[in-house]
DNA sequence: CGGGATCCGGAACGATACTG
DNA sequence: CAGTATCGTTCCGGATCCCG
């Protein structure tokens, strides 16, 4: 049932890697996030044209690989928070340095 | 002709590091190629499970992003051997760090 | 507000067979 | 040796509508 741990055993981290980062959005997503917790509709706005279904999407994959932490506040209207756990914030250097190649290379 | 280059202009630079890193064996390939310069084949027997039409897929991607450089030499049987620019070179702080990081929290 | 359900086109990926 | 060509499949991502 849990699609994310029984991908291919024989592979390596780098696998892993790109199922936290790899996707479309997801770099994005952390980034966001890199300042602190968010609501779903503040994600949808900080994120230029993705769309509900992705940020749902990513947003669980970040769930089911320990990245985020989803926060469900019983209100009415409902409201939900995201953040980063110790696991999804300690990408920070990570991106960090990916976003200064990416400066220096891309523009 | 170039498709690689018209992808979208209001796009930030995340979209061309996802190009380059996010496909499926980019940073194998990368990775291999810290340790210089490599034939093909060598590349093919080096990252197991990769096959041809991917590895030529990746390789041709790469090249096109500025990230390899591509030698033939006219030998008999054809020798090509791939190396990293120092745009690629300068790739290696940031897969360090994700590799760190995939140390740290996958095994 | 924060999603779920569904449909769809195209891209990514894989396995082979073939070639200069 | 270093690819090309072709085919088949899976999966990603986008659009849209709906629901509590």
């Amino acid at each position: 049932m849990d699609k994310k741990n029984n991908k291919n055993e024989s592979r390596c981290a780098l696998q892993e890697i790109l199922d936290v980062i790899g996707g479309k959005w997801s770099m994005s997503i952390i980034y966001a996030l890199f300042t602190g917790k968010k609501r779903f509709s503040e994600l949808e706005r900080l994120i230029p044209n993705i769309n509900t279904r992705m940020l749902v999407k990513e947003l669980k994959n970040m769930e089911a690989n320990g990245i985020v932490t989803r926060q469900v506040f019983a209100t009415v209207p409902p409201t939900v928070e995201y953040t980063l756990t110790t696991k999804g914030e300690k990408l920070q250097p990570s991106i960090n340095e990916l976003h200064k190649w990416g400066l220096e290379f891309v523009g």
